[in-house]
RNA sequence: GGGGCCGUAGUUCAGUUGGUUAGAACGCCUGACUGUCGAUCAGGAGGUCGCGAGUUCGAGUCUCGUCGGCCCCGCCA
């Protein structure tokens, strides 16, 4: 390079007129008139005009008209007021022009499959497949700088709170209590395998035992399940663990932490301490271990009114032990019978036989139920659930674990139709107590956060007897509907933890060979600890209003998990496997 | 493992009841142009309609399969 740059693109004024610089960017649009060619060069912080006038400089000018979209240019030149009447209000760098004295071309570039504008909508198929382009719009530019400004903040603010950064092993060993593990497999040992951290949870602890009394890490985590919006197989978390804590001293950590990022990376106020509320309230009234309280919309159980009618849908799920709830939903009545029919297919997404209806619209409500209860009946329990005309009441009747999921769904669902959700509140909550443990499919008691997780002092006579009974000292912190953390006060003595696992059926040899060296580790003067883990990806999400945890993840991977860039995961070489002692069974069709 | 939506030029899309040579905008290429900023004007190139099979005289369009992307259920201690 024969220039140096001397000032970024985008934040040149005209207080800048007349000093001489060196810009240095990407073609971002060229616009050449014959005699005077203009160019928009931009970077990271903006884009400034450079004008390429023969008058100025020939040399210049003559070079610049093979200059492309692009391309990546040094330019020198004098700053310079626009004329009058082209300035051009829209754009910060509006008011001046650089009139280029020196052109030096630094690399040329192929037509872009796409420009890296926000203004132009192009598939996240394509966007992925050219991230780095993806990366160069101003919305991606943004949502990565935040990522590091947030990173930052959280390092300072622990380092304050006195917390160590503590990095621990990314080969480590396999667990598969949990979610399924990302295996590597071990070349010295062949037929051994690591496995990926689904996170650094025992680790933390036996820093705490190492005496390390207060850690933290910013750190990758590695999950094998199936992706969603908010899911990904690798993503990163706030891991904290801290010794002689108890709940609150979380809370109160956790709280100033939020506090403080949300204020000084995004302006937010958020209000300490936050709310609390209990997992089994939570589950009745919103339908959901995370709900989101930025709206009413309550679920409400009207099984006594249910079982007055004929219906003998309601009659028979009362009978066996079931449970009807409903929902009611403002200016709802406005949808048709087509709308309802849709809903009712829905629903059914979540084990929901079906949805009955009242819509509270003029001259008369419209029911699904009309059949069965007298209009009184209806009025009354409109009444009950405090519905005015306008408003949409909606029931479903069933199992109550699936009664509150599919009412639950329903409310998120008709608040985003209906707008009942305020844009730009953000509203964290701590969901407490958590069951320990809670029933697969199959009957089996499993943990309900991780195995690790304390019981109750009071409720551990009843671990071995009625171990359904028994409540955790864990705790999720929700923002907005979404999990954004969890943690909990851990076990730290020897004999517990070999009950719970006792309890979850692990036996003692399998817990020995599993987890021996975390059990030696509790019986080796094993502090108080507890703590707790932030889905950094997630918090991002909410706090730059993206819908996708992929536009807050420089290279994020397809919902299949696959890498549109670099095309992993990819085939091996033999001589690769060999080493490793592997061998590949193919099967007859490809897989990907 | 399952359900839904989608796949046409570099990009975003249109494409009728199955019917001639598959279109538009932007982008790209060539030329003209000294005040543009979605520059303008004149001309041009660019397509395995994701892939495969079937139905048909004839398939971008219908059927089946398959691959890929997104959303969801299950799964995610």
């Amino acid at each position: 390079m024969r220039l140096k740059r001397t000032d970024l693109c985008g934040v040149l004024t005209k207080q800048d007129v007349d000093r001489e610089v060196v810009l240095a960017g990407w073609v971002k649009k060229r616009r050449d008139h014959g005699g005077l060619i203009f160019v928009d060069l931009g970077d990271r912080t903006g884009y400034s005009q450079v004008v390429f006038n023969p008058e100025v400089d020939k040399e210049s000018h003559a070079q610049a008209r093979s200059v492309r979209e692009g391309w990546v240019i040094l330019v020198k030149g004098k700053v310079a007021r626009r004329p009058e009447d082209s300035m051009n209000p829209k754009l910060g760098t509006g008011e001046i022009e650089l009139m280029v004295e020196d052109l030096e071309i630094l690399n040329v570039s192929r037509p872009l499959p796409f420009s890296p504008d926000d203004e132009i909508g192009t598939d996240e198929e394509v966007r992925l497949k050219y991230r780095y382009l993806d990366l160069r719009r101003p919305t991606m530019q943004k949502n990565i700088l935040l990522r590091y400004r947030l990173t930052r903040l959280v390092r300072d603010f622990m380092d304050k709170k006195g917390f160590v950064e503590i990095e621990t092993p990314f080969l480590t060993k396999s667990t598969p209590e949990g979610a399924r593990d990302y295996i590597v497999p071990s070349r010295v040992y062949p037929q051994e395998f690591y496995a990926l951290p689904q996170s650094p949870q025992l680790f933390k602890q036996l820093l705490m035992v190492a005496g390390f009394d207060k850690y933290f890490q910013i750190v990758k985590c590695f999950r094998d399940e199936d992706l969603r919006a908010d899911r990904q197989p690798e993503h990163t978390q706030i891991d904290i663990e801290a010794s002689f804590v108890e709940e609150e001293d979380i809370y109160r950590l956790v709280e100033d932490m939020l506090v403080s990022i949300f204020k000084n990376l995004i302006g937010v106020s958020l209000k300490a301490p936050f709310p609390r509320l209990g997992y089994k309230e939570a589950v009745e009234r919103y339908g959901s271990d995370k709900p989101d309280t930025r709206f009413g919309s309550e679920l409400v159980d009207v099984s006594v009114w249910a079982s007055g009618g004929s219906f003998e849908v309601f009659r028979k799920v009362l009978e066996d032990g079931g449970k009807v709830k409903g929902i009611k939903i403002p200016d709802a009545s406005s949808l048709s019978r087509k709308d309802m029919d849709e809903l009712c297919r829905w629903i059914t997404l979540y084990g929901a036989k079906g949805l009955s209806w009242i819509l509270l619209s003029s001259p008369g409500p419209r029911s699904s139920l009309t059949k069965f209860f007298s209009e009184g009946s209806l009025k009354r329990v409109a009444q009950d659930m405090g519905g005015k005309e306008g408003d949409g009441l909606f029931f479903v009747a069933g199992p109550g674990e699936m009664v509150n999921q599919s009412l639950g769904e329903l409310r998120l669902k008709l608040a985003k139709r209906f707008n009942l959700i305020p844009q730009g509140k953000y509203q964290p909550l701590w969901l407490v107590d958590f069951p320990l443990l809670n029933r697969d499919g199959e009957g089996n008691l499993t943990s309900l956060h991780h195995p690790f997780t304390s019981p109750r002092e009071e409720d551990l006579p009843f671990l071995e007897d009625t171990p359904d009974l028994v409540r955790a000292r864990s705790y999720d912190i929700v923002l907005n509907g979404k999990e954004i953390g969890g943690g909990s006060i851990r076990i730290h003595k020897r004999e517990i933890q070999e009950r719970v696992f006792k309890v979850l059926n692990i036996d003692l040899l399998r817990a020995r060979e599993k987890f021996g060296f975390l059990l030696d580790a509790l019986s080796s003067g094993a502090p108080p600890h507890g703590g707790i883990a932030l889905g950094l990806d997630r918090l991002l999400m909410l706090m730059v209003g993206a819908s996708s945890i992929r536009d807050v993840i420089p290279f994020p991977k397809t919902q299949k998990a696959v890498c549109l860039l670099t095309q992993a995961p990819s085939p091996v070489d033999e001589k690769q496997l060999r080493e490793l002692g592997l061998e590949v069974r193919r099967k007859s069709s490809s897989s990907k």
